[in-house]
DNA sequence: CACAATACATAAGTTATTTATGTATATTTG
DNA sequence: CAAATATACATAAATAACTTATGTATTGTG
């Protein structure tokens, strides 16, 4: 488990990533796949995933659509044609950050 | 100029790093050499920087020592012992979860 | 049949940061 | 040479993404 702030900033690109390679995805399956992806280290907390669902729908990012599983609502989320867009920047944005600071702290790639 | 959230997290490691290579930095020269090391990306604000700066003193990662140039203090920081082993652990730390986003994102290493 | 997993949600608390403000000296520029 | 800018420290209030806690309800499992 990394120290939690690190985490900051990367919860919305890590789940429009998500979105754009898997079409649609429910929010219960976006937290174990994150935490499949990455052997257990990284962990989306509801308290954190939901608000954030909603706050990417509001502002037209991303479109749901409910079905129901037996009795249980279940909410797909996928991206809206904007969304689309919106994906490419944030995950552009991170890795560039990511290559600067990589470069800052002398880190080589693990290949 | 990154989104300000991704930065979180990265402080600490960036002013250990930074002192493990110089030997000893003060505040200001700090946030130049940042600066410049990152093209102008990455700005580390002074009330970021000192309180960063004292938390580190305070729990025996850094020591101080402080000179006069003309009426003006400056007050220089380095490692302590102990903080060379935390240096190594906090890039350590940095290193791998830079690792494990990337591969989330399939984002490769621009080399 | 109790417990764990699935599946949604919200509210309060935490904390590293930004923004704002303050003080003082040294240097550059018009 | 005065004014603006850079150097150099510092702290306090505000912000916002997150964690932790809590709640509700259905479904699967030993």
């Amino acid at each position: 488990m990394y120290p939690k702030d690190l985490l900051k900033g990367t919860l919305q690109p890590i789940i429009l990533k998500l979105l754009e390679d898997n079409g649609r995805m429910y929010g219960y399956e976006i937290t174990q796949k994150v935490k499949d992806l990455t052997a257990g280290k990284i962990n989306i907390t509801e308290g954190a995933l939901y608000p954030t669902l909603h706050k990417l729908e509001a502002d037209g990012t991303v479109k749901t659509e409910e079905e129901f599983i037996g009795k249980r609502v279940r909410k797909y989320y996928s991206l809206t044609q904007e969304g689309n867009s919106v994906v490419r920047q944030r995950v552009t944005e991170v890795s560039d950050f990511l290559a600067t600071i990589s470069s800052l702290l002398n880190i080589k790639p693990t290949t």
